[in-house]
DNA sequence: TTATAAAATGATATAAGATAACATAATTAT
DNA sequence: ATAATTATGTTATCTTATATCATTTTATAA
């Protein structure tokens, strides 16, 4: 079975997602003792806020402008929110790009993977039993021990594959 | 069928894939009129010579001490090289990572995989048909058009859970 | 409730990875 | 031989990420 979310370029109430999201960050953090500080709620809802993966200095600039506090919130502090959010599954980060994005499925224990459009970088994370059997399953034919995976898939999204036509 | 080779933790002879990954370099460079300059022929030889993947500042180091010829290759030039050698898919880069390694199928464009040791980095590149179908069909029913892939499965090669255990 | 420990953030500096821009050298084509 | 192309040299800089130590905030316990 496939279950997939956030499939950026089909059109979706995104405001309702970063609410969602929200919440469940609260609900999680609230179980496992985990301090949801107004710092890494930020971060979390600059990240969510894109459907692109965002970089961690684009999060700098981010907060920046719209926080506009006079104090700017500098690289480290960011980096250490991202961790946090890393720790806890609500974000993901993408290798290839070196940027992060919201993750819709945080219990799913890195277990998704991520439709990438090459052009636009719109992100979509999906999940299937099928997928993860496969790895597990050729990596322990080697006598290899499946910890995470990295699996992002580099293409066109629909709406790009429209624009290269045109 | 699942291919797979360069499993850096069983024993094998590795001057030999060395050996062999050079000549399969030079025919196919010779096939699409690629010129593989001592410059790339000595950075595909150094990325080679490791099994674990080799960031672009440990080959320009490797060379600089192998090399001893006076003049050092800086880093520009080595990310030529490698971009180069990128192109004709000679190595991969692995993106969690940041480090590059030699590919054992070349001609299968860039639909491998590999099992990196979290604790020695130790890499094994593999290939199956079935990974590469499940990938393409679960991208096609979001209508996402699949270009390349990067799958990077992290874990403990068995050499590192013998001593996990230990 | 105040002292103490632990956790989070601020601030500065710098490491590590990658590329831009322009000059020069080597190869290939005319 | 000369021009055009391709590859390399050189310097500077950009981007991503982290180390280190000071300070503040929050939790815990006397």
């Amino acid at each position: 079975m496939l279950t997939y979310s956030r499939l950026a370029y089909q059109a979706h109430d995104h405001q309702r997602c970063i609410v969602t999201a929200l919440e469940r960050a609260r609900v999680l953090c609230e179980e496992s003792h985990a301090r949801l500080t107004p710092i890494r709620e930020i971060v979390l809802k600059t990240i969510w806020a894109s459907h692109q993966p965002l970089g961690a200095y684009n999060i700098v600039d981010n907060l920046a402008l719209n926080l506009h506090t006079g104090k700017r919130i500098k690289a480290p502090t960011v980096y250490r929110a991202i961790e946090f959010l890393l720790n806890l599954g609500l974000i993901h980060r993408i290798a290839s790009l070196n940027a992060y994005i919201g993750r819709s499925f945080p219990e799913n224990t890195h277990n998704d993977f991520f439709l990438i459009c090459r052009i636009c970088h719109s992100t979509a994370e999906c999940s299937t039993e099928q997928m993860n059997s496969i790895i597990l399953h050729t990596a322990e034919r080697t006598g290899f021990q499946v910890e995470t995976q990295v699996v992002e898939i580099i293409g066109l999204c629909p709406k790009c594959q429209q624009e290269q036509i045109l």
